[in-house]
DNA sequence: CTGCCACTTGAAGTCAGATTGAGGTCAACA
DNA sequence: TGTTGACCTCAATCTGACTTCAAGTGGCAG
């Protein structure tokens, strides 16, 4: 069998291997033997791994990703969460778009103060509460 | 004079009196007077407060906020740093509209695992690095 | 004058998602 | 056989933006 040394799987999921201990500690992933102290992964671990990304990138928390992700292979991810946080994205996209725009008004506009200036004014009071991720 | 007591900059800005203080601490903000031990500030504290929030809306650090905002009343952001952010903003929003595609896709693709789901194969390797805020 | 109560202080705590450090183990290569 | 270097464990630390805590202060209503 073609097994994956956590090193391996570090490697080709972008993963450091201190953040996969942490997977496991979490709960999210697990190692299936050992080699010596060495964890030892099957090959699925990688489209899991993938998945982990995505419910990342989505803004699920690992413990929410935890609770999504089944142990088999087989992952089905529960389809409403998902279009639920898919209609959260839609609507910070929004925000995000009002922002930008912001932003490339205060780069060019001249008036003497922004605070003046009634198109920051309205943009300001409909701001989001969130935050841009860096 | 106008002068206003940190409730009612707390208030009027909807910032808690902790985070005045914190700001305060982190060099965005300064109390122009006291009135016993309580900070009092000039009304130009509220534009410059919803200019912050406008930057952490951004994504700037409070530190790079502190940087970008000058002392006077009259602030005059970095425009090159904005446009730049605005660029980022833009590159996250394209990110965030791949992302939300690939959840609803998720949420009715029927392949027998996503791992096996050619559309979903090629936009996870397209992932944004970066979260969506909560 | 008394008491209330929102403020004051500095230090410590919170959260998520890891990373780092110290001290230890072990498979593989020379 | 010895060395190397990446892994191991567990605990502690980090980051950012605050909040909470305990103990103290003081303006103002009654």
């Amino acid at each position: 069998m073609e097994l994956l040394d956590i090193g391996d799987v570090s490697e080709r999921s972008g993963t450091s291997p201190s953040a996969l201990r942490y997977y496991e500690k979490r709960g999210l992933i697990e190692a299936i033997s050992r080699k010596g102290l060495r964890r030892q992964y099957e090959p699925s671990i990688l489209p899991r791994l993938a998945l982990i990304r995505l419910c990342q990138a989505a803004g699920f928390t690992l413990e929410e990703t935890a609770e999504m992700l089944p142990d088999e292979p087989r992952f089905t991810l529960d389809r409403d969460k998902i279009t639920a946080r898919a209609d959260d994205i839609d609507a910070q996209i929004e925000d995000l778009e009002k922002l930008s725009k912001l932003l490339r008004h205060i780069a060019k506009c001249t008036a003497p103060s922004h605070a003046e200036c009634p198109n920051f004014q309205a943009v300001l009071n409909s701001l989001p509460h969130k935050k841009v991720p860096r």
